[in-house]
DNA sequence: GTACCATGTGTGACTGTTCACAATTCCGCA
DNA sequence: TGCGGAATTGTGAACAGTCACACATGGTAC
C-alpha cells in the first residue's frame, strides 16, 4: 500500500531506453520504432506503471476534464444532493458514467488520478469482493450505495426486503390472498431483495405465491408486465410492483381494460417518487429518501478519507409504507 | 491571455516574505503571525494569485475529489448522457453543483484547476456578458445550455417560444378562444420564452390573453396554480402549462373537482417526459430531447477545446407537438 | 566522398508547490 | 545578562512528467 509507484524512469531502466522514449510511447508519439515501442510497452506492463496524471496536468496545463456547472435547486436531485454535500465538506465531486466492461479500467485509473474517495453506485451485482476492490483502487476508500444486506463493504442501503414485507403485509392485512408480483430486473441487488421480501411474507402467512413477472424498472415494462398478468387468466386481487414507474405503467394497463384500481385490483409500488401521489388513483407505496442516502454515503466516505478510525460499516436505512388510494380490501 | 500566472514566489516577492510563508498562508497553517498573514493575503489579492491545483495535487498526492462511479443505463439521464459523451470523446466529466452566490468563485477557480472546458447550465438569467465570462474563466471555452434566442454565447437551446407557439396554436386550431396559462418561474430563460410564445400566438390570432399564473415548475405548484385558476371564477376552456410536471399537478386539481379533461378543459404541457404518455388522460405536450441537447453541447464544447477554428454559435433545436388525449375541441 | 535530410533516441532544464529541516526572532525568567 | 524553548520564518530538495534541443545513424542525391 505504501510502496512507491513506478515512474517513467523505472520503466526506462527496465526497458533499457531513456525516460523520454517512455514518455513518447505513453503519448503515442510517432517517432518511435515499432520494436522499441513494444519493448517499452512490455516494461510498462511488467512493472505496473501508470502515468501520474497530476504530473502530466502540471506540466502540460491540460487536464482533459470538462466541468458542468449547475445551479442548485434544479432537477436530478440524487446526484445533485451528493455533489452539494461533497462541496460543503470541501471536496470536488465528479461523476464517471461507465458501461459494465469499463468498470475495472475506471477503478484502477482512479489512483493515478489521485481521486481521494470513490462512491460506487452499481445497478447490478458486482462479482468482486471488498479485497479485490481495495487492490484495484490501491486502497482508495470506497462507499457503495446499494448492496446486499450484511455485505462486508462500506455501504449505505435501504432495507429492501423490509420494504417489500411492509408492502406485502399491507395487502394481506387488507384481506388479499391472491397477490401477484411485478419484479425489477433480478440481477439487481434491490430488485432481488424486494422479491425475497415478497416471497417470505407470503410464506410466513401461509399464502401461496402468486404469479411473478419481471420488468426492468421502466414505465413501459410495467405496462407490458401488467398486460401479461391480465392475459394469463390466472386470477389475482392485488399486485406488488417493485417500483413506482412500473406501477404507473401497470395502472395504464388496467385503465385500458376497464379494470378498476383499487376496486378490482389493489396495487402497491416502491420508492415514493414525487409523482406517485398524483397517479390515478394516488399510489400506495414504500418510501425511500434517496437524498438522505446520498448525503449519508458522502459523509461516511469523507470520514473514511479523513479519519483513520472510521470502521467498515453498513448503514441500513428503513423505508416506510405510505398508504394512498391504490389499495383497498378485495371485492367480496 | 497568455500572460504567465503568478506563483507563490511572485507573491513572496510582493509581500517581502519567503515562498514557504506564502504556502503556509494558503494552507491555513497556524504558525504564521497575524500581521504577516495579512500582508501575504494583500499581496495575493493585489497580483491575483491562485494556487496551481495541479502542482498541489502533484506534490501532496491528494486531489480533494470524490468520484461517483455510475453504471450506464440508470436514472438521471440528462447529466448521465453528457458524462457518457464526454468520456467517449476522451474527457473526464465532473459536475459542480453550486448556489447562485458561488457562481463567480466557481468559474474563476476553474482555470487554476486546469479544467479544459465548462458547460454552463443556468436555471436563471445570468447577468454577465460573454466577455465577462471569458475574463472570469481565463479564456476557458464555455458552452451554455439554455440561453435567450440569439444570445452571443456558444450555446445549445431549444426554441422555447416556438414550442409554446405550437402548443397554443394547437389549442386555437381546436377552436379554443379562452386560453389560460400556468407559467414557469419567469426569471428562467425558458419559462419566459414559453410565456412570450404563448402571448404572441394569441395576439397574432386576435385572441385576448387569458389569465396567467406563475408556478415554479414543480408538481405541487402546478396543482396550486390550477386550483387558483379554477377558484378565480374567470371562465376558460383550455390551459397551456409550461411543463409536464406542473401539468400533472393541474390534472390532479381538475380531477378533485370533477372537471373533465379534455371535455371541460383542454391541457397542453411542455417537455414530454416519459411519464406524460401515462397521465390520465395522456398528455398532449411539446417534445424536447434533453439527451440530444446534452450530447450536442458536449460535442460542440470539445470542438471549441480542440479546434481553433470552431466559431461561436448557437445551435437551435426545434421542439415538436405530440398530440395525446388531454386536448379536444371545446364544448359547444 | 560529401552534404543533406529524415528518423530514432538521449540529455538537461523546467513546471509550482510542499516537505523536512535549519535558522532566526522573541519572550519570560533565573 | 544570559539562557531555554516556543513561535515564526527561510532554504534546499524533491515530486514525475514534458519540452526543446542535441546527437547519432543510415539512406539518398549530387
Amino acid at each position: 500500500m505504501k510502496t512507491k509507484r513506478p515512474t517513467v524512469r523505472d520503466v526506462a531502466r527496465e526497458a533499457g531506453v531513456s525516460y523520454q522514449t517512455v514518455s513518447r510511447v505513453i503519448n503515442n508519439d510517432t517517432h518511435v520504432s515499432p520494436t522499441t515501442r513494444e519493448r517499452v510497452m512490455a516494461a510498462i506492463e511488467s512493472i505496473g506503471f501508470r502515468p501520474n496524471r497530476a504530473a502530466q496536468i502540471f506540466q502540460t496545463e491540460r487536464s482533459h476534464t470538462i466541468e458542468a456547472v449547475i445551479f442548485y435547486g434544479g432537477f436530478n436531485r440524487f446526484l445533485f444532493e451528493m455533489a452539494h454535500t461533497a462541496h460543503q465538506l470541501g471536496y470536488h465531486f465528479s461523476i464517471s458514467a461507465i458501461s459494465e466492461d469499463e468498470f475495472i479500467t475506471s477503478l484502477d485509473s482512479a489512483s493515478s488520478r489521485f481521486v481521494d474517495g470513490l462512491l460506487l453506485i452499481p445497478m447490478v451485482e458486482l462479482n468482486v469482493t471488498y479485497d479485490d476492490l481495495q487492490r484495484l483502487t490501491d486502497g482508495i476508500p470506497v462507499v457503495q450505495i446499494g448492496a446486499p444486506l450484511g455485505a462486508n463493504i462500506p455501504s449505505v442501503i435501504y432495507a429492501q426486503s423490509r420494504g417489500a414485507r411492509l408492502a406485502t403485509q399491507h395487502l394481506i392485512d387488507l384481506g388479499h390472498r391472491r397477490i401477484a408480483e411485478i419484479t425489477g430486473p433480478l440481477l439487481n441487488y434491490d430488485a432481488r431483495d424486494r422479491h425475497l421480501g415478497y416471497m417470505e411474507t407470503l410464506r410466513d402467512s401461509g399464502i401461496p405465491l402468486g404469479q411473478s413477472i419481471a420488468g426492468d424498472y421502466s414505465l413501459e415494462s410495467g405496462y407490458q408486465a401488467m398486460v401479461a398478468l391480465l392475459d394469463s387468466g390466472e386470477p389475482f386481487t392485488a399486485v406488488f410492483v417493485a417500483n413506482d414507474s412500473m406501477a404507473m405503467g401497470a395502472l395504464t394497463a388496467t385503465r385500458e381494460r376497464g379494470i378498476s384500481v383499487p376496486d378490482d385490483i389493489s396495487i402497491v409500488g416502491f420508492d415514493d417518487i414525487p409523482e406517485a401521489a398524483h397517479f390515478v388513483p394516488a399510489l400506495t407505496t414504500i418510501r425511500q429518501d434517496f437524498n438522505l442516502m446520498g448525503k449519508t454515503a458522502i459523509e461516511y466516505l469523507v470520514r473514511l478519507i479523513e479519519g483513520e478510525d472510521a470502521p467498515i460499516q453498513q448503514t441500513v436505512l428503513h423505508p416506510k409504507l405510505v398508504v394512498r388510494g391504490s389499495t383497498a380490501p378485495p371485492r367480496t
